[in-house]
RNA sequence: GGCCCCUUCGUCUAGCGGUCCAGGACUCCGGGUUCUCAGUCCGGCAAUCGCGGGUUCGAAUCCCGCAGGGGUCACCA
C-alpha cells in the first residue's frame, strides 16, 4: 500500500482566477480524487501589497463552481489549520530561526539600492549575478527586521519530474535567496516548502515558470533534512495568439466571467483538461468522473497549449444540448430579456426547448428569443434582401400570405396540424418551401432566423401568430 | 547573456523503429435533413512531422548539431 496522495492548490489572492491557473488546480484535484487522496486549498497571501479585495472569495467561489471541492482548507479546516499563510507566520518564523541557529541563514546587510548596484555591475560585466559572492563576513544578528537569507552551497540538483522527466540543473542556478522579508513575512519560495512539508503533500504541481526555482526548493528541503515531494511541472496555457502564457495582463478572462456568460462548469472542466492532456484515445468529451478515472500525469503534454475559444464554444454547446429540459430551464434563470419576465413559466419553458440546440452560451438567449416576447416592427429589408422573395411583388406576396393566414386559422395550432396545413399550402399555392415558409416565417417573427416554422407558430400561439400575419398584410395595403 | 524547457494540419492533439506518402477533434468549405439560423448526418481542404546531419534494411519515432519559441535569473507568487 502506497501512502495516499495529497495534493494542493495554493493560489495568491491577487486577482480573479483564470483558466490557466485553474487547470493546475484541476490536475491536482484529479490526482487526489483517483484514490483515497486529499486535495488541499491553501491561500498564499504573504505579499500584502499585491493582495486585492475579494481575492480569496473569488478563489473559493471559482473552485466551488467548478466542483473542485477541497478536503482541507478555508471553511473546512482540518489537522493543519489554518490554511491561510498570513495566519501561519509563527510557524515560518520558527523554522527561519532554526536555520539561523544552525548557521544556515543570515541577515542581509544590504539595501535594495546596494543590491541593484551589484546586479547592474554583474550585468555590465556579462556575468551572472550571484548573491553569494557578496555574502557578509560577519552578518549582524537577525532580529526580525532585516531580510533573512538562506545559505545554500553551490551544487547541482536534479529530479525526476512527473511530467517533464529527468531534469538536472547546474550549481549556477543555486544562490542564497531571501526567506523572510524585512516586513516579517516569509517569501513564497520559503513558506510554501514548509507548508507542503507540514501538510504532508505528496505531489506538488507547479506551472512552468517555477521550473528554474526547483533546485532552490530541493536545496531548502535539504537544509531541513526533509525529503522532497514528487514535483510535477505543468506546461503553460497560452493566449489565443500563442506566444505568451495566459495572464490577466494579456486579457485572460476570469473563470467566473465564463460562468456569468452562461458556460457550463462541465464544459470548462472538460475543455481545460484537454489543454495539455488526453487519454491517448480519440475521445474528446469526458465527464468529470471519466477524467478522474483516466487522468495521468505521465500523459500531460510538455509543451504549451493555446486557449481556443472556438473549441470551448463547441464543447459548451454540446453540454447545453445534453441538459434535461428542466435543468436547462433552471440554469436559464437570469438570462431572459426584460420583456420575457412577464411571461409565465410554461411559455418560457417551451421557448427554451426550441432554442436549446441553438445556444452556445446562455447569454445569447435574449437575441435568440426576442420575437417570442415582443412584437418586432415590420422590417421590409428582410423580404427585400431575401434571395427568393425579393423577386416577387408585394401584391403577390400579400395574396400568398393571405391564403396562408386563412389556412392556418383553420387549425388548432398544434405542431401536427400546423405541419399538415403548411404542407397543404405548398401544394395549393404551388410554391417552394423556400418561398412560402420564408414568407410566413418573416411575417410572423420579423427576424432573420428562428427555430422551425411549425414549432415557432405553435409556441407563439394562434392569436398572436394571426395578429402578426395581419400586421404584415396591413403593411402592404 | 547564463541556465532550463518546448517544437506533428490554422488550433487542440494521436503517434513511443516498419501497420503513417501521418489518425481524430475544433474551425473552414461542399452536400443531405421539404424555409432561415443552429443542430445533426455524409463528404472535403489542411502537417514532406522546425532545419541539417547521423544510426538502421527501415525514423515523426533513437543520437548529435543548429534554428525558432517560451520560462527564469525580485525583500512577486
Amino acid at each position: 500500500m502506497s501512502t495516499p496522495v495529497r495534493t494542493r492548490f495554493a493560489p495568491s489572492p491577487t486577482g480573479a482566477l483564470h483558466c490557466g491557473t485553474v487547470r493546475t488546480a484541476l490536475f491536482a484535484w484529479l490526482l487526489a480524487r483517483q484514490g483515497n487522496g486529499s486535495f488541499l486549498l491553501r491561500i498564499e497571501d504573504t505579499d500584502q501589497k499585491r493582495e486585492i479585495d475579494g481575492g480569496t472569495e473569488n478563489i473559493l467561489e471559482t473552485l466551488k463552481w467548478l466542483g473542485l471541492e477541497w478536503d482541507e482548507g478555508p471553511g473546512i479546516d482540518g489537522p493543519h489549520a489554518p490554511y491561510v499563510q498570513s495566519q501561519r507566520l509563527e510557524l515560518y518564523r520558527k523554522y527561519a530561526q532554526q536555520l539561523v541557529e544552525s548557521g544556515l541563514a543570515y541577515a542581509d546587510p544590504y539595501s535594495t539600492e546596494e543590491l541593484d548596484t551589484f546586479r547592474q555591475k554583474a550585468q555590465a560585466e556579462k556575468r551572472p549575478f550571484l548573491y553569494r559572492n557578496h555574502r557578509p563576513e560577519n552578518p549582524s544578528k537577525y532580529d526580525g527586521t532585516q531580510a533573512l537569507r538562506i545559505k545554500l552551497e553551490p551544487k547541482s540538483y536534479g529530479w525526476d519530474d512527473a511530467v517533464m522527466g529527468r531534469i538536472d540543473m547546474g550549481a549556477e542556478t543555486i544562490d542564497d535567496y531571501i526567506i523572510m522579508k524585512a516586513d516579517g513575512f516569509p517569501t513564497y519560495n520559503f513558506c510554501h516548502i514548509i507548508d507542503d512539508h507540514e501538510m504532508g503533500i505528496t505531489h506538488v504541481l507547479r506551472s512552468q515558470e517555477f521550473i528554474a526555482s526547483i533546485p532552490k526548493f530541493l536545496a531548502t528541503h535539504e537544509a531541513f533534512g526533509w525529503e522532497s515531494p514528487i514535483n510535477a511541472i505543468v506546461p503553460p496555457v497560452l493566449g489565443a495568439e500563442g506566444g505568451t502564457k495566459l495572464s490577466k495582463r494579456k486579457g485572460a478572462k476570469p473563470v467566473l466571467w465564463y460562468r456569468d456568460q452562461g458556460y457550463l462548469s462541465e464544459a470548462i472542466v472538460n475543455f481545460i483538461a484537454s489543454l495539455g492532456w488526453n487519454d491517448g484515445t480519440e475521445q474528446e468529451l469526458f465527464t468529470i468522473e471519466e477524467l478522474v478515472e483516466k487522468f495521468d500525469l505521465e500523459r500531460v503534454q510538455k509543451s504549451g497549449a493555446r486557449f481556443d475559444e472556438q473549441r470551448l464554444l463547441w464543447m459548451n454547446g454540446h453540454y447545453i444540448r445534453q441538459l434535461f429540459q428542466d435543468d436547462l430551464y433552471d440554469k436559464l434563470q437570469g438570462y431572459w430579456s426584460p420583456e420575457a419576465e412577464g411571461y409565465d413559466d410554461d411559455y418560457k419553458r417551451q421557448v427554451a426547448g426550441l432554442v436549446q440546440e441553438r445556444l452556445k452560451y446562455f447569454a445569447e438567449l435574449p437575441e435568440l428569443t426576442r420575437f417570442f416576447f415582443e412584437d418586432l416592427p415590420i422590417d421590409s429589408e428582410l423580404i427585400n434582401t431575401h434571395k427568393q422573395l425579393k423577386k416577387l411583388d408585394s401584391e403577390t406576396l400579400a395574396k400568398l400570405l393571405s391564403t396562408s393566414r386563412e389556412a392556418l386559422a383553420d387549425t388548432d395550432f398544434s405542431v401536427e396540424q400546423l405541419t399538415d396545413a403548411l404542407n397543404d399550402l405548398l401544394v395549393q399555392t404551388e410554391q417552394k418551401p423556400a418561398v412560402l415558409y420564408s414568407l410566413i416565417r418573416i411575417a410572423v417573427t420579423q427576424a432573420p432566423n428562428s427555430p422551425g416554422l411549425a414549432d415557432t407558430l405553435a409556441v407563439l400561439g394562434k392569436e398572436r401568430s394571426l395578429e402578426r400575419l395581419d400586421m404584415q398584410l396591413t403593411a402592404w395595403k
